[in-house]
DNA sequence: ACCTGAACACCGTTCAAGT
DNA sequence: ACCTGAACACCGTTCAAGT
């Protein structure tokens, strides 16, 4: 007898062996799909075509898995890094440094759920400070002294990897115009400045193709305000 | 018979009938105590002498209990704003702003818990939107355009509320000095720019009777950066 | 060494029944 | 109207057993 069985059925794909990359790979994966409240155990072990507890070899529970799809997306972030051509941070720091940032905002835009994960962890994994240890590098190649880079990895804080807290999220109801335009009406009267804000966006926007934000301007316009007040206190050090 | 049962046991109290601000209330303390994730409804239930059912005619579920302890703290936000007394914004819209932020953020430092949970809530609430149109009128009465005043608050991001994406958390471990100098050690090899960041911080702060890093100092740097870069805009605008 | 089935101790929630 | 007990359909995880 050779040790391959299933012989029968060629749509059974012969057997990849578990292991903590296939683990969090499939992970990501899931969250990517379903969102990261929809990994269970037992899900995870189905995508993979094994039962739940045999991921427990690999990994040491769920919290770890969760830990480990951190893990995952920033190594995704560091090979972006690596590969994007920006100034030398000698000649231009705010450049050098805005590359960066907006690069590992590309692979959270394609992770939606990450920073949310991201946050959730107890402790700051060690890929993160790795990530932030390259911030610093560019900051210190720019003049700026430990003391001044400590203080703009916090006015940074999240933005630093590329994404910033909305406190501001779409509804996701109003699908109509009508819908929409009630909605308004009811907010001019408990929120006439938020409402006035909203008017003034739309105007501008007439085809409200763009929703009411744009957040890819406008996080870079967050990021250059930041980049330049920190800039600001760098020469005046 | 009276309809009073169990006076036999003075140590009963009368049963104060369940309410909606009732549970939530419960649902505050045990988040206080023991953290979101602590929060069950079994265990709201037993907090308040209950079943855990009883709850299901106060609250549609887990989740509107979460949203509902949002509720409680942007309340408890929202007076907390009202009895500060700061510059009229007409004078000083800077010290305004920064004054609602700084007192708002009052109530998340005793409230650590809140902004995962405020941030994990899919839809934003009704009192958030009402706290962001206080900021809006504030920006408006200092001479800004819808459009920048929704800059601003795109710029501001949770800053607004009075808290921010920490990614250098405490590790909580490193217990012993001789534990933190190993850390070190070892952090110096994979991260240079960031140990050395550390060691600088260190050297300002010999006892580290601040920990690493004095929260309250960062963020009022942060906000006050992006308040001078607002204004800066303001201005030219 | 790696995987599994049955079981345990929890969850949130439904439902029919009590008062 | 308000509260409850039993039950259901899930969880993550342990453990002893298989190969």
């Amino acid at each position: 007898m050779t040790p391959r069985t299933d012989t029968d059925d060629p749509t059974e794909r012969p057997r990849i062996p578990l292991s903590r990359r296939r683990v969090l790979r499939a992970a990501v994966a899931i969250a990517d799909r379903d969102g990261p409240e929809s990994l269970t155990m037992r899900g995870l072990a189905q995508e993979l075509g094994v039962e739940a507890m045999s991921l427990y070899h690999h990994v040491a529970g769920k919290e770890a898995v969760f830990d480990g799809t951190v893990e995952v997306i920033l190594a995704e972030i560091m090979a972006a890094v690596d590969e994007v051509d920006a100034p030398s941070p000698e000649d231009d720091w705010r450049a050098a440094l805005r590359a960066r940032i907006l690069t590992a905002r590309e692979v959270f835009l394609r992770h939606r759920w990450a920073p949310q994960v991201l946050e959730s962890r107890g402790t700051t994994s060690p890929d993160v400070v790795a990530y932030l240890d390259g911030v610093v590098a560019i900051l210190r190649a720019g003049g700026f002294s430990f003391d001044l880079a400590h203080r703009a990895l916090h006015v940074l804080g999240s933005r630093a990897l590329g994404f910033a807290q909305e406190l501001f999220r779409p509804d996701g109801a109003a699908p109509t115009a009508n819908d929409a335009a009630a909605e308004m009406e009811r907010m001019a009267g408990r929120f006439p400045n938020i409402a006035g804000m909203l008017a003034a966006a739309v105007h501008d926007d007439p085809d409200g193709t763009l929703g009411f934000c744009d957040d890819q301007f406008e996080f870079e316009f967050a990021l250059d305000l930041i980049l330049e007040g920190l800039e600001r206190r760098r020469a005046a050090s």
